[in-house]
DNA sequence: AGCACGCCGACT
DNA sequence: GTCGGCGTGCTC
């Protein structure tokens, strides 16, 4: 007997095993799929852990249904990288695993209804939905299950489907099917019988009389003397101007022949055109501080300001290390993957590079993973958002984290819960490559092991070209509002500098750290506003809509005439986002032409790259935007920076709020003034004295970092404690306190005053389910292997108690 | 995580 | 009386 460990992609620890034949046993390896049974009726695609031959104990065994892979689609270095992630993250291999697969490598069985053989005839003795389905099937041979429940127009059919079974009137299948669909091109070539010239010959005289069919021989000739390459059906019809149909009565004939080869979605067919860059004098200094620095860390990390040019640096490493044949990885925060730097990397390496992130579709993902597995040149490099860390890489000669201190390479929800920063380090490692981050504002962390030696660190102080860092300036609003200088939420400083910087036909780039029109609405008679019934927050404004809207669970509705708690019609919008910014800049200059980016404004697929076109082209005058303005763009015309509020960001309530600031408004100043020019920055504040803001305004990374680093061990942060965050959901409020209360005692017997918490956080309850948040903060000198076993055993104890069984429990380790 | 099984209230 | 709501427990 043969039997296989299965890692299944569900949040489950154990493995599961099947048995198999002496065939399979010997065919399996670990890292191939099979398709499996598991439960009463699902089929689910399965990873080969093990092939072994011990029987297990307690249980029988199921058989599999098949074997989906000729060859493993993954390999066991990564298997250990993944298995290093469920342990450092706590959450099961599963888990990893579903994260880390393109979605097209995991199938789940989908139900198939048919008719059953036997005729049937007493169709009286049917129910109205039974007879429905029934009649339904004499016209299609199957029916998805879907396609019934839409037949019905009812929820629950599997009441219906079960008594059809049971009158022996149906039979049901599970289906799996490969959602990778391999694109086929087209192609033409002439018939093997017209080769020889006395055939030919007679074919185009038989032609004589069909032009149109003529034409395209020729072009086919025509074409096939000037490449030896095949001939694609779409540009032989381009090319001689005819219909598809001549093409097809041509191919009928027998005259053309048509075959199909694979080709790969993504294609770049381009040349490498452009030459790499020289590097200056302060770029090649960095670059060979960063090989000498390499001889004794693995990992270096880069800090150089805005536009010092870091992405030449990392083009110079990555030209070196592909031309030893081994394999780059360049991670980036998804937000910055945009075509702009994607072609600039195409230019050096041409078709080396390939892009991997979300908005990529299934297929093209499978694409890039097995060029990766099958160590394709045109994969060597690979251009990436947080996931492509998971892909097969096989010889990984450097690893690259830009913008290292991005939030968006730490994953929040779902399970894995995963660093991607941090796992690069561990992949790295185990890939024996070596690891660049790079950043303007490095992360505290990584600025502090790059201080105290575990990390290597080059620093570049100079922008490219010289070019002067901006002037940054601060506005006291809060005075000009006492002196009646304010137009809406532009000071007078501001829109002075606005009409300079217009009038020089140079553009302006807005910052509001806040989407949409309004984000509150209140009654200023009662003082209400209007709260989302789902979660614990008020409803936003927007406008173009005219509806209120909930950022958490997708809740809106129309814009009220009246208050609903009093009904008098004294509704106010309160606070202010990008919205409101685009309208008083209509009015305030109707000439210009001004434009909004956000997520609102960006959400079609080529909505974002027509914004940055736009702007390149100087269409745009002024730009208004969140976030989004801060990441990766780089534009040559900017020469002022405005930020409208700087307060909200200040005080969000984190640990990191500070930090964050000061990284946030630094990148949006960089903005500013990137070609000779010096560039301007305005950041209005109603507290202008905030030692954040004084730090930003100067550039003083340094003395930024050395206060918040004395804070953060006052106050037992991270770098100096590591923190679990353990976070507890239920839809009833009580029970939640309760749950969590008990999770906290029992962690407070070993852990003491390291336990903060349970509470609340700010927003206590989204879609309908109550959260309480439990932090763990575990000193340097604490083991973090021993505590998360603790934890671990604390939550064995937790599950077994009935009362707690419906509250969901999530541990999001280093969540920060 | 799904998903079936099982028990209890609102209706054709 | 059934339909369909969700709590409970299991998956090799």
């Amino acid at each position: 007997m043969y039997f296989i460990d299965v890692i299944l992609p569900i949040p489950l620890k154990q493995a599961f095993t099947y048995s198999v034949n002496k065939d399979e046993a010997a065919f399996l390896k670990q890292g191939m799929r099979v398709a499996i049974p598991f439960g009463k009726s699902k089929v689910y695609t399965g990873i080969v852990y093990q092939v072994h031959d011990q029987p297990p104990v307690g249980y029988e065994t199921k058989s599999i249904d098949h074997i989906l892979d000729e060859e493993p689609i993954l390999t066991a270095i990564q298997l250990k990288h993944w298995e290093w992630m469920a342990g450092y993250y706590m959450c099961s291999l599963g888990e990893v695993i579903k994260a880390a697969l393109p979605s097209a490598f995991l199938l789940e069985s989908e139900t198939i209804i048919k008719l059953s053989s036997r005729n049937f005839q007493e169709e009286e003795s049917l129910s109205d939905d039974e007879f429905v389905l029934y009649e339904a099937l004499q016209h299609q041979s199957s029916l998805h299950i879907n396609d019934a429940r839409s037949i019905l127009d009812r929820k629950n059919i599997v009441s219906i489907i079960q008594k059809l079974l049971d009158k022996n009137i149906i039979e049901v299948e599970e289906t799996v099917y490969e959602q990778y669909v391999p694109k086929l091109k087209r192609y033409i070539k002439l018939s093997q019988k017209y080769t020889s010239e006395e055939n030919l010959r007679e074919l185009l005289d038989s032609l004589t009389r069909a032009h149109k069919q003529r034409e395209v021989l020729m072009h086919l000739f025509m074409l096939n003397s000037q490449t030896q390459k095949p001939i694609s059906s779409t540009a032989l019809q381009k090319k001689s101007e005819a219909s598809a149909a001549t093409l097809k009565s041509l191919i009928d004939k027998g005259i053309l022949e048509e075959y199909f080869i694979q080709h790969d979605r993504i294609e770049f067919t381009g040349e490498a055109s452009s030459e790499i860059k020289t590097l200056n004098e302060a770029q090649t200094n960095a670059y060979e501080e960063i090989k000498t620095s390499f001889k004794i860390n693995d990992v270096v990390l880069l800090h150089g300001v805005t536009s010092s040019g870091k992405t030449e640096i990392y083009v110079r490493l990555i030209e070196e290390v592909i031309a030893t044949r081994k394999q780059v990885l360049y991670m980036l925060p998804e937000i910055a993957l945009t075509t702009q730097l994607i072609t600039r990397l195409q230019k050096y390496f041409g078709e080396k590079i390939s892009v991997y992130h979300s908005k990529f579709s299934v297929n093209e993902r499978v694409e890039v993973w097995n060029n990766v597995l099958s160590e394709k040149t045109k994969a060597q490099v690979v251009i990436g958002a947080r996931s492509s860390l998971f892909l097969p890489f096989k010889n990984l000669g450097l690893v690259i984290v830009d913008e290292e201190h991005e939030p968006s390479f730490k994953q929040y929800s779902p399970a894995p819960r995963y660093n991607a920063r941090d796992s690069a380090i561990v992949l790295a490692n185990i890939q024996k490559s070596k690891l660049l981050m790079g950043s303007a504002t490095p992360s505290l962390e990584s600025y502090h092991n790059a201080k105290s030696g575990k990390f290597g660190l080059v620093t570049l102080k100079k922008r490219f070209g010289n070019v002067l860092m901006p002037d940054i300036e601060l506005v006291d609003i809060k005075e000009k509002t006492r002196k009646k200088q304010m137009t809406g939420h532009f000071s007078d400083r501001l829109l002075e500098e606005m009409r300079e910087v217009l009038k020089n036909s140079e553009q302006i780039i807005l910052f509001q750290n806040r989407r949409g029109f309004s984000p509150v609405v209140e009654c200023t008679t009662c003082g209400v506003s209007p709260q989302c019934p789902n979660c614990d927050v008020s409803l936003t404004f927007h406008q173009h809509k005219n509806q209120l809207r909930c950022h958490y669970c997708g809740y809106h509705m129309a814009m009220m005439q009246s208050c609903i708690a009093c009904g008098s019609e004294t509704l106010d919008t309160k606070g202010f986002g990008t919205e409101q910014i685009e309208t008083e800049l209509k009015t305030l200059f109707p000439d210009h032409k001004i434009a909004r980016m956000d997520q609102d404004t960006t959400k079609g697929k080529h909505s974002y790259s027509k914004l940055i076109e736009a702007l390149e082209n100087e269409e745009i005058d002024i730009l208004v935007g969140t976030q989004m303005l801060a990441k990766g763009l780089d534009f040559r015309n900017i020469s002022l920076v405005g930020v409208m509020n700087a307060d909200n960001l200040l005080n969000f309530p984190d640990f990191r709020a500070h930090e964050r600031s000061f990284q946030l408004l630094q990148q949006v100043a960089g903005r500013a003034g990137r070609t000779q020019k010096r560039g301007k920055v305005l950041i209005q504040t109603y507290n202008p004295y905030h030692q954040i803001l004084k730090q930003v305004s100067v550039n003083d990374y340094e003395g930024m970092y050395k206060e918040q680093l004395e804070e953060r061990y006052n106050y037992k942060y991270p770098p100096f404690f590591r923190t679990i965050k353990i976070v507890f959901k239920d839809k009833n409020l009580s029970r939640v306190q309760k749950a969590s209360a008990w999770f906290g005692q029992a962690l407070e017997i070993q852990f003491k005053e390291n336990i903060l918490g349970p509470e609340p956080p700010p927003i206590g309850r989204i879609k309908n389910k109550y959260i309480i948040n439990l932090l763990i903060k575990i000193p340097k000198k604490q083991s973090l292997e021993k505590t998360k076993k603790y934890i671990e055993n604390v939550q064995r104890s937790f599950n077994s108690i009935k009362e707690f069984s419906s509250v969901r429990v999530n541990i999001d380790v280093d969540n920060y």
